[in-house]
DNA sequence: CATTTTTTGTTAATATCTTAATCTTTGGGC
DNA sequence: GCCCAAAGATTAAGATATTAACAAAAAATG
């Protein structure tokens, strides 16, 4: 069996674990938080989403996300819309304050990120790439398509 | 610029968002959380570890690890045990319970994992340890050996 | 059109993360 | 032996994760 340290959680959690204090220090000289800025990352490429849709794209679950909206709102940050045309959904809108932090924040990360660019080959970073999004996409359907039949409960 | 979905950090978050749904699903068929299994396949290989030792190998921080370990006691199936030569330290053992769990986990664990193991070839498996490990050594030599001096707060 | 089902958000409860501060015990240096 | 810095453990406080349960609006159906 596989060393517990070389299994593959372990493995992904302990590049994390190295990876993001990096960057928690530098969206931290922003007052921002590593979720607040996954949503303002998103947003500021892609305005007005509606709540489940930041979820999906910022891999922040829902129930968080509420939260972390509620701060960002509460900094002056975003507001939250009710979409007319569909009551039920709600979409976040940066405010010019939350729109103007991205040319100070976006170097910023930048450049934390160039260190890391150059630190995978190109190839690394494309095999990197397929792998992972093998796991993903094989993972996800074990609890798509296939789920509504028994959802391998096998034992 | 690197896509946002495509950056490590997201690759990384997206796989373990994707893989340990699964997981958590056969650790919740005999109580535990993810962390409290971790602690657990930790001690079944090295009982009595420290608590800050057990915190490096399973990648909990210290802080969590007391909560973790407090309701493992609750459960019955460890127990802390000073350190009778250095009083400074807490030694975390299993209790009868928490070793006779091994064999009833084990299996359904390696079972769920086995779907893993196929899934990326023996190269592909040597080369994403290696990049992981190189990403984990990489960062963290920014917070070790160099921090002393000033911890990369370039700008 | 009334009923059922699905989609979108929310709340709730418990466990955990993240950072910083604190306490106790050691290991040294004087 | 006394004072101090380092190590191990813990507490504190705010933010987030994880699951389950729910409310409201929209879409699907008979």
């Amino acid at each position: 069996m596989r060393n517990f340290d070389q299994s593959l959680p372990m493995l992904l959690y302990r590049a994390l674990n190295a990876l993001m204090p990096e960057f928690r220090a530098v969206f931290r000289r922003f007052g921002l938080t590593e979720r607040q800025w996954r949503v303002l990352r998103v947003l500021w490429e892609d305005d007005g989403r509606p709540l489940l849709a930041l979820a999906d794209r910022t891999l922040i679950p829902a129930p968080s996300l509420i939260g972390v909206i509620d701060r960002l709102r509460k900094e002056g940050l975003v507001e939250r819309r009710r979409c007319p045309t569909d009551r039920r959904v709600v979409q976040i809108w940066l405010t010019g304050g939350g729109r103007a932090l991205q040319a100070k924040v976006t170097p910023a990360v930048d450049a934390a990120y160039a260190a890391f660019e150059g630190f995978l080959d190109p190839e690394e970073w494309r095999a990197l790439t397929a792998m992972m999004d093998k796991i993903a996409s094989r993972a996800n359907d074990a609890d798509g398509p296939a789920a509504k039949s028994g959802e391998g409960e096998g034992k």
